[in-house]
RNA sequence: GGGGAAUUAGCUCAUUUGGUAGAGCGCUUGCAUGGCAUGCAAGAGGUGACCGGUUCGAUUCCGGUAUUCUCCA
């Protein structure tokens, strides 16, 4: 039987031999694509040569993708594992031409791959072929039809319509009818009885599709018309865990070796079996050994855990896991990071960069997974209140808007409600939580509403030629524009023939200026990737679009994030030096203002480590040392010991960055200074931790260093100024502190020994009215707490008491009342209630407390006497 | 980007229409005790995240800021 690493190399040796480049799979992270958060399919990386925005460096490419489907039309999370054929990361086979060969090469190599090579027998294959869209105007597709014709009997060829045989990137975009070939798994006697040609496309579990075979001729607009294109291009996709299935002769992915080494290990971890069922306990294997995969390889791209985007989707499909392990295996500590060893080990020879930072991955997962534990913890108690509440509502029903909270604000698990309202006997009110949710989701949709119109074309023209690295302005013209609408305001976006405008990319921000037009000038707020399209954002649109324009960088801003982008590289290397070479760049921001570099490292980097960073980082700033730019092979460059980030794309030719080839080398796209010494100095800021294994330092250079160090200067100054110029200020500091704790607990005693002594002065003024000692008297005070204070204490001197004490502080009146229990019981007295109805409306405010003890102030304080003598009277 | 929640002693958390801020663990001290988280007693430890408003009075109500958690996009 072939293993699936052989079935995978077999798909690409076939495709060399028929003259197929073979790239790398690009990262699963995507970048510089507001559409796209993930990969999900194997045409993505090469978007940009059907939309013609980029040459393509081979016109036949072959490859296995990392593709990660979690929600959309595709996939659904939630359905995964509870099949045995769906799944979130897999890997997608695909060839392409891009302009090169179009059906009949296309059709001829599958069919040839799949009977010759993988020896499927031709008896179970079925495919599939456009029948034509009356609608569209769009005719069936002769012409793939007639190919296939000439490999398979004519009965087996089946006509779909638009949904499954018309394939479309997007809303908009290249599109085109396709074709897919669907394999019938199912036994002989199965297979007599029902012809498999009824079953293809009807959800069967063993009569699936395979392969896509898209033909991308066509370009979709948004008013939903389609143009023809330029080149006609092949996109196909086999998905290499249905593929592994079939060959392995296996009725589930699960059962493949692609999955069987991660299963094994979930059963001596959990000490369960999986037995091959839909019971909830197997589907929980399915989903484990699934979701390991796309975890473990996202953050391997430099995606880590978040609450925000990418981020997000990776913590939803991790807590998925941990909430089943959780509920159906019995297992209730942190169990996923145990299995990225595995995988890494599986595919060493495959994505090695999983193997690279098989240490890091798996400490973010145990991070992750301890987080979630703790979150479920804090919703158990959290649900123990709901439900005694709905107990004590006599419902049988938990409020769905309850069971939304617990979910939406304690992030616990609804099915896990459910299960625990179960147990107590309990239904959970699934409508109105579906309500809730509605509601949440159209709140986040209004909110991010963007209507995007089609590009306006004001000039034919292929690429935008970017002359940024050496220039800050430039004659131009305008390419194209579109309108965008987003929370009510419109902005407009600009692609220029020619433009000195860097897009954020790298980390770098967008460059910012001005594009001058004959007779008037257009802000750009910021510059913008989509893909390798250069986009300048304006607020408004010039009028004359078609005039030459000339676009002007701001300079000042640029130099500074220059410098600051410069530094970064220092920093990068220093920090190896200092800390090791496992310090791989995880996230990197860098603007005018300062710098935020992430990166692996496992323990907090200590104040001297900083020190030493900071000195040599400086050090190489004082040697001026030239900033040597190249372009050159991507080979050439990691011979020369260039550090290639993980999740990063790379194409055939890149662009090195070296600051003493000895020192720092990087494949890097963005701007940089002349020479090291124009950073000036270079200062830490900051360190702190941004996950479990990544740590954070921000940094200023150049002129923003001086300003910082400026300012802390400025500070120590008036600092010391304001201590009287004291030599050393730190102890002037701690003198003041010292002193101020003594004096206030000086003051305190005095004044505690000043309400003794009020209170001993009363407690000899007492008097008995009808078996009450009563106490009531103006004394001198300096706050309301104080008088309170006193109050208390004669309490606890006094039997059977009433005590109303007054107080005029600053003008304003201050009552305490108290009332022993015993007066309380036998008078019906309130102190809370004498201060309410008697009191407060005398001294014009308002007061209240408990029985035995209450207080009031007020704006009258001239009433005070009469105060203590309507107490007296209520005695 | 849009919602929701949290922030109280060193730690984990209580405190209901706004009216004397508490518990457990830990810490200090004393006494007791041949036993692995020992017992008893006393004590220290609080700008109730920060800023502002309402009120006679705010930990509590309202607004803003920060940080953290969480859901949605």
């Amino acid at each position: 039987m072939l293993t699936a690493n052989e079935i995978r190399q077999q798909f690409l040796d076939f495709f060399r031999s028929k003259g197929h480049h073979i790239v790398p799979s690009a990262p699963i992270v995507v970048k510089n694509d507001p559409t796209l958060l993930f990969t999900n399919a194997g045409m993505n990386q090469f978007k940009d040569y059907f939309l013609g925005n980029r040459e393509p460096e081979y016109t036949r490419v072959a490859d296995t993708q990392k593709c990660l489907r979690v929600s959309g039309k595709h996939n659904d999370l939630e359905e995964v594992g509870v099949d045995t054929y769906h799944h979130t990361m897999f890997e997608m086979l695909g060839n392409w031409s891009f302009g090169d060969y179009f059906k009949e090469e296309a059709i001829a190599w599958s069919w040839e791959l799949l009977t010759s090579v993988y020896g499927i027998a031709k008896d179970r294959l079925y495919v599939t072929v456009f029948q034509g869209d009356a609608a569209e105007n769009l005719p069936k597709d002769e012409e793939a039809y007639n190919f296939w014709k000439q490999h398979i009997a004519e009965d087996r060829i089946l006509m779909g319509n638009k949904k499954d045989n018309f394939w479309e990137m997007g809303d908009t975009g290249p599109c085109g009818p396709c074709s897919e070939i669907h394999v019938d798994c199912r036994p002989d006697e199965e297979r007599k009885q029902t012809d498999g040609a009824t079953l293809v496309n009807a959800d069967h579990p063993q009569v699936i599709e395979i392969w896509n075979n898209v033909f991308m001729q066509f370009n979709r607009l948004k008013d939903r018309s389609l143009q023809p294109l330029p080149a006609m291009h092949v996109d196909t996709g086999m998905g290499l865990e249905r593929l592994v299935r079939v060959l392995q002769g296996k009725t589930s992915n699960y059962d493949t070796d692609l999955f069987s080494g991660t299963i094994a290990a979930i059963e001596k971890l959990t000490h369960k079996e999986y037995t091959y069922t839909d019971s909830k306990k197997d589907v929980a294997f399915r989903v484990l050994a699934d979701h390991i995969r796309a975890i473990s390889f996202t953050i391997a791209d430099g995606q880590l855990p978040s609450n925000t985007g990418a981020g997000y989707v990776i913590r939803r499909i991790l807590r998925r896991a941990v909430r089943y392990y959780y509920s159906y295996l019995d297992h209730k500590s942190p169990l996923l990071h145990h299995l990225v060893h595995v995988l890494a080990r599986q595919f060493e020879h495959v994505f090695s960069e999983l193997q690279q930072q098989v240490e890091l991955v798996s400490r973010v997962v145990k991070e992750e997974e301890e987080a979630f534990l703790r979150t479920l913890d804090k919703g158990l108690k959290k649900i123990d209140e709901i439900i005694t509440d709905t107990f004590k509502e006599q419902s049988k029903t938990i409020n769905g808007r309850a069971a939304f909270e617990l979910y939406d604000t304690y992030g616990f698990p609804i099915d896990l409600t459910r299960l625990i309202g179960l147990e107590n006997g309990l239904q959970v009110d699934e409508a109105a939580f579906e309500h809730e949710m509605l509601q949440q989701k159209n709140r986040s949709r209004a909110a991010t509403a963007l209507d995007t119109d089609d590009w306006v074309v004001v000039k034919e023209g292929g690429a935008t030629n970017f002359v940024g690295y050496e220039h800050t302005e430039a004659e131009a013209s305008v390419l194209k524009y579109r309108r965008v609408k987003a929370k009510g305001k419109e902005s407009y976006q600009i692609v220029l023939d020619t433009t000195p405008f860097y897009a954020e990319s790298g980390g770098q921000v967008g460059d910012t200026g001005e594009l001058i037009f004959p007779n008037e000038s257009v802000q750009i707020v910021d510059t913008k990737k989509e893909n390798d399209l250069i986009i300048h954002f304006a607020e408004v649109l010039p009028e004359n679009i078609s005039a030459p324009v000339l676009a002007k960088v701001d300079g000042e801003k640029r130099v500074s994030t220059a410098v600051h982008h410069s530094a970064t590289h220092l920093l990068h290397a220093a920090l190896r030096e200092v800390l090791g070479k496992h310090v791989a760049q995880k996230g990197s921001l860098v603007n005018e203002e300062h710098l935020r570099f992430d990166f692996s490292h496992f323990s907090k980097v200590t104040d001297e480590e900083i020190a030493r960073v900071e000195a040599i980082v400086n050090e190489k700033i004082r040697e001026n040392i030239p900033v040597v730019i190249k372009s050159m092979l991507k080979d050439e460059a990691v011979a020369l010991g260039a550090m290639a980030l993980f999740g990063e794309k790379y194409g055939n030719v890149v662009r090195v960055v070296m600051m003493d080839p000895n020192y720092s080398i990087e494949l890097c796209g963005g701007t940089h200074v002349g020479a090291t010494g124009q950073l000036g100095f270079f200062k830490i800021t900051s360190e702190s931790a941004v996950a479990a294994g990544v740590r954070r330092i921000e940094a200023v250079s150049g002129i923003a260093a001086e300003h910082f160090i400026n300012e802390k200067l400025q500070l120590i100054s008036t600092i010391q100024t304001q201590l009287k110029n004291a030599k050393d200020p730190l102890k002037a500091i701690e003198k003041l502190q010292d002193e101020k704790a003594a004096l206030e607990k000086h003051v305190e005693s005095m004044e505690a020994r000043q309400l003794v002594g009020i209170r001993n002065e009363l407690l000899t003024k007492d008097e008995i009215i009808n078996q009450v000692t009563f106490v009531g008297s103006i004394i001198n005070v300096s706050s309301a707490d104080a008088l309170k204070k006193v109050c208390t204490d004669l309490k606890s001197h006094l039997n059977d008491h009433v005590i109303v004490l007054c107080a005029n502080i600053d003008g304003k009146p201050f009552v305490a009342v108290g009332v022993a229990d015993t007066v309380a019981a036998a008078k019906g007295l309130d102190a809370g209630k004498i201060i309410k109805e008697h009191i407060a409306p005398l001294i014009k405010g308002g007061g209240g407390g408990q029985k035995a003890i209450a207080t009031a102030g007020g704006q009258d304080a001239s009433k005070l006497q009469e105060v203590i003598d309507k107490v007296k009277s209520l005695l």
